[in-house]
DNA sequence: GTTTGTGCGG
DNA sequence: TTCACACCATCGG
DNA sequence: GATGGTGTGTCTCCGCACAAACAT
């Protein structure tokens, strides 16, 4: 018998999720729509072009019917509809609707497509009705054997075949008036910016307006801005509204100060903006050439404030990272020269030993552990060090070599995951939880809920965030130092902890924070926390969490265990870490470990391994 | 007829 | 807009 | 053992309709 959806994963919680299942009103999109648009005029004033101001200015002087169809066309994922497959009953008279959007320019009607875009508009019996109806129509060509297995073919094959009947138009000047962009010809959009390839002016447009009413959406680049200016990302999106006012989603209520912008000047907008399309185009970045990444590096904003840096180093890294296997190291180089983040010099010291320079991978290593930006650059960079000395003899001590305390477990593999099995084993003396992360990192977030959504300047610019902007910034910690200090200088007293942590899982439940996943806390497993960690342990790993919010947040070990009886040591918890076979620790696992033996709490790593049935259980 | 995956909508 | 972790193939000491 | 590449489950929801591929 199964169980009911048993997941793999650490321990869940049944999702007691409180669905006010309100009424939408039927406009609710275009009232929300309404609202975004609205409040980017207000408090962007300063930073809008005139075309996007009067993007604005056009779209809201449309009537209802107009507006609403143009907002659920723009929600959606593709750009061109079939307008007789349109249903929205609320908006009533499409072609209406649709006329009057383009004659506002918000939309295009029937305008030329590529084969490829117009051929995705049919499903697969109307493409076989095309083709056997041309076929029909120029009857005698040598073709009509392959007419009755149509409905065997895959659809890519039909399409081809559809596509090969379709006439191009030859017209230039219609081409180009049309101005349809295709969502998925990006790979080709970025080849054709390159002079030195072939652009995309040989592709073949047709025209299929006889067969199919069709209508494009137009202008839908400045409500990214609108977008970008709101959320500060472009990957968060109109369904954000929804899923709050639906109660799916809960938002901490901080205080959102008018002044609070993510962008100050139209520059940083801007780069932003680029930033995001760029990365949109390249997004298979493992399959670009040399000249593909040389050309689009190229195009890349300068940077503006930490949050773009942060995203054009990671994706000049992966840039790089594609000319190191194209073997094209001396480009690799210089894009990894550009960037200040992790892992562009350990990468650069990689590729100094590929080369087997070993004498100046070592210097560059040296060079490095005098000003690491992070502890697992340290980490990595230390034990490529030590590499090097082995080999050219020279002496060097890894300070990050830490090799943490070793158990066995010999079990019956009853099918569940190794953690799982683990758990269990360890049960038999005390009571054991698979939590990986999600217990002291939601503690953290529990205990010091009140300054991570502390209306910090420039923390909190819209209602959708769940955590303040910088919170994975290193600067998180510095900006707040005496919130912190009070919070710790609390925290020291007797039952605060508890008192703290209790009163934010009452009074915050179900809302979101960074670090909190409601779904794997339970009250039980908080309390047994809180009661057997002591509070220095706590405040250590706090302290550790604010050193470096991004990074510490994972690598904790899976288990948490809380035996029966004291060990010797009077140790009350203990965190372990499994491996079953062919696994082994990962380096933010090892880092954790090595500070758990200098706070000196317990910890272990425990090997399964799997026995056939004999003697299980065997330490 | 099934299953599977995607996109939509609230 | 992932991310964290596990798993696997490969290679060299 | 180290490394790089890949796969998995999960992430901010979940039911539904539709289309496509497959036939347990
Ligand atoms: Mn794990
Ligand atoms: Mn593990």
């Amino acid at each position: 018998m199964k169980q009911a959806v048993q997941s793999d994963k650490p321990q869940r919680m049944q999702s007691n999720a409180v669905q006010n299942n309100q009424e939408l009103p039927v406009d609710y999109y275009l009232i929300n729509f309404q609202q975004l648009i609205h409040f980017v005029l207000e408090a962007y004033d300063d930073l809008l072009s005139a075309d996007e101001k009067s993007f604005a200015g056009d779209f809201l002087a449309l009537s209802a019917p107009a507006r609403m169809l143009y907002v659920r066309l723009l929600c959606r994922k593709h750009n061109a509809f079939r307008l007789d497959k349109l249903q929205y009953s609320e908006i009533g008279n499409l072609n209406d609707a649709s006329a009057e959007l383009e004659s506002a320019g918000f939309v295009i009607l029937n305008p030329l497509f590529s084969v490829d875009q117009a051929s995705r508009l049919f499903t697969k019996p109307e493409l076989i009705q095309h083709i056997q109806s041309h076929a029909e129509f120029s009857r005698g060509s040598p073709e009509s054997p392959r007419i009755s297995g149509l409905k065997q073919l895959k659809r890519d094959e039909l399409e081809n075949i559809w596509q090969s009947m379709q006439s191009p138009v030859t017209d230039v000047l219609k081409k180009s008036e049309s101005g349809v962009r295709d969502q998925a010809l990006d790979q080709a959009w970025l080849r054709s910016i390159d002079p030195q390839q072939e652009n995309l002016c040989g592709t073949a447009l047709v025209d299929i307006s006889k067969i199919a009413t069709t209508v494009v959406v137009n202008r839908s680049e400045h409500f990214d801005v609108f977008r970008l200016c709101f959320f500060g990302n472009l990957y968060q999106d109109m369904t954000d509204f929804v899923l709050r006012d639906l109660g799916l989603m809960r938002y901490e209520s901080y205080v959102i100060d008018q002044n609070n912008r993510p962008f100050e000047t139209r520059k940083q907008l801007i780069a932003h903006l680029d930033y995001f399309r760029i990365s949109a185009v390249v997004s298979g970045v493992n399959e670009l050439t040399t000249n593909d990444i040389l050309v689009v590096e190229a195009l890349l904003p300068e940077s503006t404030d930490n949050h773009l840096e942060r995203r054009l180093d990671r994706l000049r890294i992966a840039f790089a990272r594609q000319l190191e296997r194209l073997d094209e190291f001396e480009h690799a180089e210089k894009l990894y020269n550009k960037c200040t983040r992790a892992p562009a010099r350990e990468r650069r010291v990689r590729m100094l030993m590929k080369q087997e320079q070993w004498q100046s991978a070592f210097a560059l290593c040296q060079d490095v552990l005098n000003c690491v930006v992070s502890d697992e650059e340290a980490q990595i960079l230390s034990g490529l060090a030590a590499r090097i000395a082995r080999k050219c003899d020279i002496p060097f001590a890894d300070p990050w070599a830490y090799k943490p305390p070793l158990e066995h477990a010999k079990l019956i593999n009853a099918g569940d995951s190794v953690e799982q099995q683990a758990a269990e084993h360890y049960r038999q003396c005390g009571s054991c939880f698979y939590t990986e992360n999600t217990l002291i990192d939601g503690v953290f977030g529990l205990a010091f809920w009140d300054v991570i959504f502390a209306p910090v300047r420039g923390a909190f610019f819209n209602p959708f965030q769940v955590g303040p902007a910088d919170f994975h910034q290193l600067e998180f910690s510095l900006l707040r130092r005496d919130l912190i200090d009070e919070k710790f200088h609390q925290l020291e007293q007797p039952g605060e902890l508890k008192r703290q942590v209790d009163l934010f899982f009452q009074q915050k439940q179900g809302i979101v924070n960074p670090m909190v996943n409601w779904r794997y806390l339970s009250e039980e497993l908080l309390q047994l926390a809180i009661d057997r960690i002591p509070v220095v342990d706590w405040l250590a790993i706090f302290r550790r969490f604010l050193l470096d919010t991004r990074s510490n947040r994972s690598g904790l070990p899976d288990l948490i265990v809380f035996p029966d009886k004291p060990s010797m040591d009077g140790c009350r918890y203990r965190l372990v870490e499994v491996k079953g076979p062919g696994d082994s620790l990962q380096k933010n696992q090892i880092r954790w470990m090595r500070f758990f033996a200098e706070q000196g709490i317990d910890h272990a790593v425990c090997h399964v391994s799997w026995s056939d049935e004999k003697s299980p259980d065997h330490e």
